[in-house]
DNA sequence: GATTGTATTTTTGTGGTATAAAATACGTCA
DNA sequence: TGACGTATTTTATACCACAAAAATACAATC
């Protein structure tokens, strides 16, 4: 069969069609930003929103920074008044959860992180096999690609070939990933220049809290694993280090990526909560290095809390230097 | 001034030309890939080099292979007999440095580079403007900027902007950078799992110990850096943990691009290659302990070595914990 | 005087096609 | 049988024109 001269000779009418999505969905990515942006700040029904601050904030024009608080206005978040601009409704302080639309991007990079957890595609790939296999265009498949790549879940190899880097999806590298966090976040408190921004520490606790308080049995996982990953990700800017903090960032990509394969039990993760108040505390209160103590053996317990591979492959004397104390 | 019409009103004539090293480019590469990969081997001239060996290393098929194999049979670092395939030449064993050309593109990832780290450059800038300041393509700028991204120089703004993290280039990110690298260096030796590659310890020890013979006066900089960055690759390699590996070999690409601003004695990179020579022994002895400690003194030192910017910022007690018991 | 609303300019992204590069298939030789 | 040499098919890239998005300039309003 000659796929070549029928698909090239194809006529291009749905033109208008394709590119409609995107602009939506760039806008929605940056009215999602700007709402946890102003969600960060003490805003009241009726406070005026700038559009200058807004475009200082995200180093973009006020056009896309127009559109975005449109769209907010369009989900009665903010209000408009002609001539005054954009401020805060009623709906705001209730508002929770994400504005972002379902784009065909989002679409294909998700379906192809859930085939490749479970092996449905196999460690290398090309672009046009990826693009048959789930019926998007090419542009489609090489922007989740590079997406994929700045994440660290996939890497261009020197041919064709796009090779899935072992991500979190197989016990071996939930292993690693646990111990290199053991390596990196109780050094974080250790660091000179340590300093915890009060709001984002009140915020965390009020959060942690209000998980600890729950039962096991009717937990969000989902926002539990948002909370623990907001909590590390607090510590690591807090470290005053951009390349400690953003290595555990980039651990945090991957682990909020690799939830579905994830089997933490839920008394586990209220165990975690209470865990992460004790170290913010400490932390708080200028104990930095009972801080560090207690992360050590936060993560310690986190990595034991896995059935089937603690110790693996550890002589027992390495073992007890790596858990730093932990019984 | 209209630029724009100017600019786009230009013919284009030079159609051929401007694909024309980019084949080259590619080729020269993956010589360079493959002439680094048959050092690593003990070979002699007149051994075979199978086409297969090849392709199956690098992941491509055997058409590029065939093309770098007869790049290098051009400079004589091999020979080609009918039939038979590729053998190694005489004058491949003293052949040493690069294969590869100077490309538009590695031009270009200079020059930015270079106007960046002397402030020529602001920490914003567009993908336009570049291209009218270095009269480049578009897709030669996209296409290193996407590579300086992939190295974690820059970063793409929600704009039209790309911004320039802060990279080894001011004193701030070089005492970062080290005590980044002092959390997470001596690590390596104490994961489970660790284990030197017998053949690479040795070029290494033979590397570093010509280094260390040589006088202060006619130290190759540029070789010394590559032995250095190269010893510390290589103990994140053996870490057995491939985040940590990840992470050491990101701190050795900043450190790499940054040696134009660098300034470390010679004096200094001697020691350091005696250093290196000590961890180096301890870890093939097995006495990983000791490694890790002689690992954080050499880091350490390192960090001392750089004036005016040791222990600023850092309360006493705290910094005392930090350099492990380093005097 | 600063902020919003609107119009204009600049820059970026997209789709189509020719061409280069890589992968693959197949025949040939040691 | 396994390696090389050659031809063919598949895939990726360069370039162009045009549409969309962002940046900018300017007028109007509080």
């Amino acid at each position: 069969m000659p796929p070549k001269s029928a698909a090239r000779s194809g006529i291009s009418p749905p033109r208008r069609g394709t590119s409609a999505p995107r602009r939506a969905a760039t806008q929605a990515a940056l009215a999602e930003r700007i709402l946890t942006w102003l969600q960060q700040q003490d805003l009241k029904p009726g406070n005026h929103v700038p559009e200058r601050l807004a475009t200082e904030a995200f180093h973009v024009s006020r056009t896309p920074v127009r559109a975005a608080l449109a769209l907010l206005t369009e989900q009665g978040l903010l209000m408009r008044r002609d001539q005054r601009g954009f401020f805060i409704a009623d709906g705001f302080v209730t508002a929770r959860g994400t504005v972002a639309a379902e784009t065909p991007d989002s679409a294909l990079h998700d379906a192809i992180l859930r085939d490749r957890f479970s092996k449905r595609l196999d460690a290398e790939v090309t672009a046009a096999h990826l693009a048959r296999r789930y019926r998007a265009s090419r542009a489609v498949v090489l922007r989740v690609l590079n997406r994929l790549q700045k994440d660290g879940i996939v890497e261009r190899a020197l041919g064709q070939r796009w090779v899935f880097l072992p991500a979190l999806d197989s016990l071996r590298s939930q292993e690693d990933s646990h111990r290199f966090r053991l390596i990196l976040e109780p050094a974080v408190f250790l660091q000179p220049g340590f300093a915890l921004d009060p709001k984002r520490a009140r915020d965390l606790r009020s959060a942690l809290a209000e998980l600890a308080g729950q039962g096991a049995r009717n937990l969000d996982l989902k926002r539990a694993l948002e909370a623990d990953i907001a909590f590390h990700e607090a510590m690591g800017d807090a470290s005053n280090n951009r390349f400690l903090a953003e290595a555990i960032r980039r651990q945090s990509r991957l682990r909020r990526l690799a939830t579905s394969s994830m089997q933490v039990p839920p008394a586990r993760l209220i165990e975690s909560c209470r865990e992460h108040l004790a170290i913010l505390e400490a932390a708080v209160a200028g104990n930095l290095t009972r801080a560090a103590d207690l992360m050590r053996d936060h993560l310690a317990a986190s990595l034991r809390a896995r059935p089937g591979f603690v110790n693996r492959g550890a002589p027992p004397m390495l073992r007890a230097a790596m858990m730093g104390g932990a019984r």
